[in-house]
DNA sequence: GCCAACGTTGGC
DNA sequence: GCCAACGTTGGC
């Protein structure tokens, strides 16, 4: 899942404990929350437009998608006019603070690993906040962020779905 | 700040 | 249903 930091960052995911992914505007996006991010799913937190872009930690789902509220709320930035609360458009997840990695896992580094070279975030073009992330990815990721946590190794692959990318 | 890539909107 | 115009994303 990316956000750029100045508008939401991993420490602020870390003081805030759990955060709600508000403000998905995107159908391919939310489609991936609904329909494949479940609880417990573990999420890569990326930071875009930042210097430098990357992966920065580690997060999970504590909450599958439900209505994005903000879609309501005319004086938000995320308000939709065409989102019916009878028949909410927008939705979004909730994730909860596992880890920031000891250093950023840059863009730059993700492109230059071969095994990377099919991951989604290093795609030209590919502006998805909220993209699927294979297992050997996730866990290749996790290797080069040096990553304390992250999940076990031999377990079933519904790890996720989201890395943010 | 630039601009390529891409999604959405709306006239026709 | 096509497609031009426009808005956004996000690396650089």
């Amino acid at each position: 899942m990316k956000s750029e930091p100045e508008a939401y960052s991993i420490d602020d995911l870390a003081r805030d404990k759990t955060a709600e992914w508000d403000g998905i505007r995107n159908y391919q996006a939310r489609n991936y929350m609904r329909d494949d991010m479940r609880v417990g799913d573990w999420v890569l937190f990326y930071h875009s437009n930042a210097k430098p872009p990357g992966v920065v930690g580690l997060a999970r789902v504590c909450k599958e998608a439900h209505p994005d509220r903000s879609a309501f709320d005319s004086s938000s930035k995320y308000y939709d006019a065409k989102s019916d609360p009878e028949e909410p458009r927008w939705l979004m997840v909730d994730i909860e603070f596992v880890e920031r990695f000891a250093a950023t896992v840059s863009l730059e580094t993700l492109k230059a690993a071969p095994e990377l070279a099919e991951m989604l975030v290093v795609q030209k073009g590919q502006r998805l906040s909220v993209q699927p992330v294979e297992r050997a990815h996730f866990d290749r990721v996790l290797a080069l962020a040096g990553a304390r946590r992250g999940p076990r190794r031999g377990t079933a692959a519904r790890a996720s779905a989201e890395a943010r990318a």
